[in-house]
DNA sequence: GTCTATATAATGATAGAC
DNA sequence: GTCTATCATTATATAGAC
């Protein structure tokens, strides 16, 4: 990691502190604050509270770009070390959370690169045989990590307020992980009806 | 029901329609505006903002409430579905989809009441041997209902700006019901290795 | 009950001194 | 680059007339 202490850093970064644990409706005095400077020179920096913003939402996307834990390892030790890194990364995942909750530019690009991500993972696990083929894999992968995505988004916001993070995310672990390889490996429905139904509707 | 025209009413109606349109960031003189009263008036009836705020949640919850008992949900989590399908109650969906994503009172006690329901349904379904038991029948019903309404709050979310509600509905069923039953019916991983690994871990 | 008018506070943004 | 001071706008909430 450069050298990143330039003033205009500094409050970037102390906007993404504040954002994500308080939302964006914080104004941009607690943000002066919180970097220690003048609202005037946050205005003088960035323009305006959206060019802030901008730039927030610019640098957290090159930061998950920049991070291999974007791609999911499967091996125990690197989900352990990727939860020692959420304590650091634990700013950069609020804010990222609250942009999902509010919408926009940062949440549709974060989004559809994980359904590449996600695309690439289930093709790669259908050629090798460990993953059953879809009718439709790019629609399988989009629903999947929305499902995912969305599960989790609802998991974090319904915490109690203040909860910690990296607690949060154990717990999470701990509630999830039975029922998603139930449902992964033994599926929910126990004959094909309704699916053989709806294709051949859908084949009329 | 009773005559349901009072001037508070109206207001809270109004409330309802034009947060669920523009979010709760709205302040009471749009609010006001729509109902074609004045911003003192709305004050004199619900003292505050977020007496108003209350005030919508509590009417939302009885809706909810009395909806679902007419039409006792047939698919895990599906109330907003269902809601969804009549016109009529768009705006209180779109209600309840700002709710979610600003978290609060109301998300939660719906969700709590979605997992109820779930479970219901996949005991149920479990008894008469449609759906496949679970080793943690409460975690799955708590993971489903998760997963589907964190999928469905993402899906809407991410939609351009305008999107007209029923049809956007429809587009996500179109999207989601093939990936969804094909894993429902047919699974992801083709080998138990991952699941029986875990139980082994679990169990030690 | 309902309105107009206003008090009070907080917001985003700017101007100008240093 | 950085600050202080301030502007214009908007927000919630209240007071008082009708």
């Amino acid at each position: 990691m450069p050298e990143d202490m330039t003033t205009r850093a500094r409050i970037r970064d102390a906007a993404i502190e504040v954002f994500g644990r308080t939302g964006f409706t914080t104004g941009v005095r607690a943000v002066a604050t919180a970097a220690g400077v003048s609202p005037g020179l946050l205005n003088h920096h960035f323009g305006s509270k959206d060019g802030l913003r901008r730039a927030c939402d610019e640098y957290v996307l090159s930061v998950v770009h920049d991070s291999k834990s974007a791609s999911l390892s499967n091996s125990p030790a690197g989900v352990i070390e990727q939860l020692a890194e959420i304590d650091r990364y634990a700013p950069t995942v609020a804010y990222i959370v609250r942009s999902f909750a509010a919408g926009g530019h940062l949440a549709t690009e974060m989004f559809e690169r994980m359904v590449d991500d996600a695309a690439a993972y289930l093709d790669e696990g259908v050629r090798t045989g460990k993953l059953v083929a879809s009718r439709d894999p790019a629609a399988r992968a989009r629903f999947l990590t929305r499902q995912s995505v969305g599960g989790m988004l609802l998991y974090i916001q319904m915490l109690p307020e203040g909860t910690d993070f990296t607690a949060a995310v154990r717990a999470m672990t701990d509630d999830v992980t039975l029922p998603a390889l139930e449902l992964y490996t033994e599926g929910l429905f126990t004959d094909p009806d309704t699916l053989t139904a709806f294709l051949e509707e859908k084949n009329r």
